[in-house]
Order: C-alpha cells, then sequence, then structure tokens
DNA sequence: TCCATATAAATCGTATCCGATTAAATCGCA
DNA sequence: TGCGATTTAATCGGATACGATTTATATGGA
C-alpha cells in the first residue's frame, strides 16, 4: 500500500463516508507523514536531555557514529548518517571546537579528513543520553522489530530513488 | 527496549565481540536512527517528483492537512503536522504567494488566522504525487501496520515528552 | 612529464524546525 | 468599565538538510 493511500485494495476503508472529499488521502494514512512526524517526536524527546549536554541530536548521532570507529573519513562517516559534507562539515567543525574530537588531514591523500572521537566524545556516547527514552517508545517487546522494519523501509527507498546499496 | 541500545534484555546481541568497544551501542540499533534516516530517505525519494511542482515536502503535507477542511486556523493546521507558527507562518505565506492557498484573519477574533485550500491546492492534493512511492516502500501488506505502528510510536513520545492528546 | 579527468571537502543559497520574544486582540474579573 | 492576564500569529536567531558550485589534491594515459 501507499505511501500516500491512493490504494488499489481499500485497506478498511475507514469512516468510508467520512472523508468524500479528500478520496480517503487524509494525512494519517500516510507512512511518510508517520515517519516525518516520529522523526519531529524524537528530537523533541531528546532535546531536554541533549541541552543539558550542550548538543543537538545531529551532534549525538554524529558522535555515536564515530564512537564506532576511529579515524573516519567524512565521505565514510557521511555513509553511516546518510549525509554529506555539505551537511556533516559544519558540525564536524563545531563538535571539534567544543572539544568532542579531532579532524585533521589524512597525509597519505590530503583530500580526505579523517575524524576521530576525542576521550570527552567517548564520554558522552559512554553515558548514553538516549537510554532514558526507552519505555517513552511504549514499544515494549517489539522495540526490535519496529526499529530493523523502519530501516528496511529506508534501504527500500534508498535503493529505489537511485542510490543502490554499494556506490552504484 | 532502547532508543539507545543499552537494552537490560540482551536483544539477540549481534556478532557478540564485534562491538566491545561501542558496548553495543552502534547506529544501527537506534530506533531513532531508523526513523531519523528514514526520514531523510522519504524526502528524497519525494523530491524529484515534487520538484516538478516546485514544492517541497512540507509544503506538500502542509497543503494535504488542509484539503481536509476548509478554514482552518494556524494553530489547529499545527496539531495535524506538529508544527508551531514560527514554522508554518513563513510556508503559508509562500503557498499563499503561489496561488495554492487563501489567508485572512476571521473577523470574529482577529488573531486567528484561517487558511483555505485554492482550487489550484485541491489540484495538486488530488493528483496524488506520493502514490508512485508505494511500491517503493517494498513494505507490500505490511503498509498499514507500520503506519500505525510509527503513528501510535510518535504519540508515545509525544506524550511522554509532555505534550499529553488534548492540549493538557 | 603533463594535463584532463576524477575525487573529497568545503562553501553558498534556500527551506525547514524550534526556542524565545514580540505584537495584536480577547478575556476575566474586580 | 477598565486593565492585567491570556491567547494567537508573527518575527528573530541558531542549527540542520541539500542542490550546486568551488577548491584542492590525486590519478591516468598520451
Amino acid at each position: 500500500m501507499p505511501t500516500s493511500p491512493t490504494a488499489k485494495g481499500a485497506q478498511a476503508a475507514q469512516s468510508s463516508a467520512a472523508q468524500a472529499e479528500t478520496g480517503g488521502r487524509k494525512l494519517s494514512n500516510f507512512l511518510c507523514f508517520a515517519v516525518y512526524s516520529a522523526n519531529l517526536a524524537f528530537g523533541r524527546a531528546y532535546k531536554p536531555i541533549l541541552d543539558k549536554l550542550g548538543l543537538t541530536y545531529t551532534q549525538y548521532v554524529t558522535m555515536v557514529a564515530l564512537s564506532e570507529e576511529d579515524e573516519q573519513t567524512v565521505g565514510a562517516l557521511g555513509e553511516k548518517l546518510f549525509l554529506e559534507s555539505n551537511t556533516l562539515t559544519p558540525i564536524l567543525k563545531k563538535l571539534e571546537a567544543e572539544g568532542y574530537l579531532q579532524r585533521r588531514r589524512d597525509p597519505a591523500d590530503e583530500r580526505q579528513v579523517r575524524v576521530t572521537l576525542t576521550q570527552a566524545g567517548h564520554r558522552v556516547v559512554e553515558m548514553d543520553p538516549g537510554a532514558a527514552l526507552t519505555d517513552a517508545t511504549g514499544l515494549g517487546d517489539d522495540f526490535p522489530v519496529v526499529q530493523q522494519t523502519v530501516a528496511t523501509l529506508r534501504d527500500n527507498l534508498l535503493r529505489a530513488t537511485q542510490g543502490g546499496s554499494g556506490k552504484v
């Protein structure tokens, strides 16, 4: 069924008559909107927690991605985060200025910048600020299933758009 | 289970040894990141479609929300979209300038601005640009279930954060 | 060797989000 | 009746996303 719901299969058409005007095209039936608004909700849930650390959500996930491996290039980091240098560069510069990571040109290839978390950066990731939100999701045992389903949805969308799996 | 995965219940700990360094705190285990990146993916999937109409994704969902009812106030529209006037006002002004909607002060309460889709606006919504992405989600019959699950996740997060259901 | 091509980051302009504040209108109650 | 509190949009500044371009470096063949 649909990202927008013009379904052929009449998926349990809700109130039936309630929206002859909209042709069933209600926001509440859009998967894209569910994801969009869930993302806003996560941002708001994280904000009070991350505010205490002086971090934004994007800065935080960037540090999590960096904690997985030292000396990542901006490009490699971007593949993990689904972002490019135009977005990452300013974020990395700010995190560097705050002492959470180090950036340096790769001597073997001066085009590349290699990024590594500092001790302070590792400490932030290890205190696991997101753990407090576990219960707030209300998903219980379904958590891993939902996580995987949404990740697969993402991968399907990216593949269909153009950005195949491995660099085309 | 976790938004970040510090789970007590050791949920099928992946490669086990593969990340003693990260304490299992890998980006791929974060539900928030799955949602965040799926949202980016939707944006990229929609872009080529909406570019042809000269619309952004936010502008498009705003019009879908408006198509459900005429004469909505900015506040009511914001409740549907989970946005506030600081975000909506510029978007609505732009859509008005492009002829997709009309804004006017409510004569009965001049504080409120009432927004209504024009014919041109309705035509855009009715051509259902998002329908093309249905297959790209790769969810098949699971589509409605995933849609509902993610919407519930959103509502749980918002409730836990502070913004109860009905204005509190 | 030399230079056209390719690649990696960075820069720039546009469009969200969002907290904080402001401006205008309405309401409540002494 | 009158004015302080409340409500609704709008404005402003900071931080992403992202297409397009630019800069610097590396590579490959003639």
